[in-house]
DNA sequence: TCAAATAAATGACCGTTAGTCATAAAAAAG
DNA sequence: CTTTTTTATGACTAACGGTCATTTATTTGA
């Protein structure tokens, strides 16, 4: 009989509706000042029943940066469509990241808060490695798309596709980051606005990537 | 007498104490794993003492970001000598950057941990301002570099001293975070070194700023 | 030198929160 | 309908940041 299938769908729907929970929780009031608590009473269930669930709060955050990275993986596929130069593709993968964090803010900042945190080895290593696994995905667009930027002439054909999808990866989070934590203090004391700062990134890293 | 600022000194000198117990503790348990009675029992003192002289065990990390940024301008300052072009100057800041990472690795985790924070508005708004004002200090070597390299001829004058400055800062905090955060997974599945990066972004950035 | 006044230090205590576990309710099996 | 298994509960614990009434040490003034 197809009980036990059935159970295993409930059981996944029920994950699935407290991470829902979780993200309304987290979302709002931020992952530290949110409690297991909050959670839990968002997701109509008592504290313990999370815990049957998932290991920790931790790994409910993890959960989410899960979804983020398959949504920025999404859009860069996106991204990449239609554009005919590696060059334009690899601009599009940055304009997919700058999408990523206008239209999808509280997944990006989960992203970002990601990004700065080293996770117990074993605890989740699970979940960690299948996050980086869409990472992977979506590192090895950006590296095909500036393969393909050297193959076409676009891109000048010194450079080196893993190690510059590697570089630009590592720039770009650290601009949007720059924004996201010090951007009132770029405004105030430079005058210098975020649209700014990240077109002049864009013209910068274009120069640099382009035949001449 | 002099009673009054040998008080004033002692005070002084106890806040320093704290502080220096405080790294102790936080740069082996690291900041989060440390607990207020670590901290007071290295200081031998008793945890109330603490908060005599901090308000908070966030603004007592918050004055070690403060050592740290003066380290990095230290660093900066001493980059920029004996160079002779700007896009030296630049240059060597950028190492300066490396060597504060590979000679003082606790500090520039405290540093790179602050970036990632935004703090309360009012409550510590005079120590995080002070530590704006040591980080305003080192841009500031930074800008100066770049310019004088426009002026020299070294480096492209098409581009803007402060943007740019901006720009690499956020660029090279971005990379060092990817090597301290993913660095073994960059090692692992890309087989890609942190040294290797290091210098292929200064290459490529290097590349992006020189006149042709 | 000593008592009053002031400053510095203490540690028991509080509120909060992540995580646990014995118990109960619900569902499935026989 | 009874037994077994699965799922859910919420009172409880341990740990920690921060507070405050009380104690201890130092300074002041006569």
């Amino acid at each position: 009989m197809g009980t036990a299938e059935r159970r295993e769908r409930e059981k996944l729907r029920r994950r699935t509706d407290i991470v829902d929970a979780a993200e309304n929780v987290f979302f709002s009031k931020g992952f530290e000042n949110s409690t297991m608590d909050d959670v839990a009473s968002e997701a109509e269930l008592s504290k313990g029943t999370l815990y049957l669930y998932f290991k920790s709060k931790e790994e409910l955050y993890l959960e989410i940066v899960h979804r983020a990275t398959k949504i920025l993986s999404g859009l860069f596929l996106e991204a990449v469509k239609n554009k005919t130069t590696g060059l334009e593709k690899t601009k599009a993968i940055g304009e997919g990241f700058i999408k990523f964090n206008k239209e999808y803010p509280n997944y990006h900042n989960a992203f970002l808060y990601h990004q700065t945190k080293q996770y117990d080895e074993k605890l989740s290593a699970d979940l960690e490695s299948s996050v980086f696994g869409v990472k992977r995905q979506s590192m090895e667009i950006f590296v095909d798309a500036i393969k393909s930027g050297i193959k076409d002439g676009s891109i000048r054909e010194t450079l080196d596709p893993v190690k510059t999808a590697v570089l630009l990866w590592g720039e770009t989070t650290g601009i949007l980051m720059l924004i996201k934590f010090k951007g009132k203090l770029l405004r105030q004391n430079l005058n210098l606005s975020e649209e700014e700062l990240i077109s002049y990134f864009f013209e910068f890293t274009y120069q640099a990537l382009k035949t001449n």
